[in-house]
DNA sequence: AAAAAGTTGAGAATCTTTCTCATAATCGTA
DNA sequence: TACGATTATGAGAAAGATTCTCAACTTTTT
């Protein structure tokens, strides 16, 4: 039950909501957009406004249970929060998301802002490429 | 001269596309929007189309003349490619730009997408945060 | 110089995201 | 359970960023 991270967030829990946190739960993709969820939704029969799911998704970011991606592409992806930080690898050609933790990298940045005099807060890796598994065997 | 970079692009030698190169090449800070370069054309009097900036610089970019990066915030910036790559910093109170290059942080993430299968083609790592040197000294 | 090819500017169009506001749902309390 | 204060929702308008359209204009080639 995470009505419960909803009133630690001084959120009222309604049903717009926590349908929004069980479609994020649900997607085997992980990371969606917001008009991914609107349209899952729909499907679900779940007729919840497209400004509703974006006021919503920023709710859940300040509330730190949501993560804001930016790929490439425009639009801004959205992912549970589920506790552990890790970075993404992004396939141009299918989509497909991969996400992966570095200590190595992690720890690098660290120096490297401390080095400038720079207060980390955050930051965005993303790899960009292709899965030769998702290659397009073109077969006969 | 780089009337040579446009030609070897396919791209004719315009006027357009010199003002935008040069206002590139003379910005200190080297990291522009596309409305920052459209209002730089304009105190230098010179009226270019804001679409005409962005077409360009869309061609630049293919080219391999300019990279345009996507910081939080919407708008994508743009910077000309000086042959060598880096990352950034970005400091979220003044906005101030600090580029970095680490070979460690590039090395692992070469390792990573291969022990993944991953064809590597491109990548953003951008760090946010404050420079506590910007940092509001609010002195009495 | 003329033709062929490519480019420009202005505004319309598109896309993503936020805002507005009247209506509706939630929650603490009586 | 009902009430009232507070907060949330939906629809459409609005805003912000970028791309498209197309007639007029430049550049390059012949
Ligand atoms: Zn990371
Ligand atoms: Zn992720
Ligand atoms: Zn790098
Ligand atoms: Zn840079």
């Amino acid at each position: 039950m995470e009505t419960q991270d909803l009133k630690k967030a001084g959120l009222k829990v309604t049903h717009p909501r926590m349908k929004i946190l069980e479609i994020l739960e649900r997607a085997p993709e992980h990371h969606l957009t917001a008009e991914d969820i609107y349209r899952k939704l729909l499907e679900e029969g779940e007729q919840i406004g497209l400004a509703t799911i974006y006021r919503v998704l920023t709710q859940f970011e300040a509330a730190g249970l949501v993560n804001r991606l930016h790929f490439e592409g425009g639009q801004a992806v959205f992912e549970l929060d589920r506790g552990t930080h890790h970075d993404h690898m992004v396939c141009s050609r299918t989509g497909r998301v991969v996400e992966f933790y570095d200590e190595v990298i992690e720890q690098r940045q660290r120096e490297i802002a401390k080095a400038h005099g720079f207060r980390l807060r955050d930051h965005s890796l993303i790899l960009y490429g292709e899965f030769i598994e998702d290659e397009d065997t073109s077969s006969s």
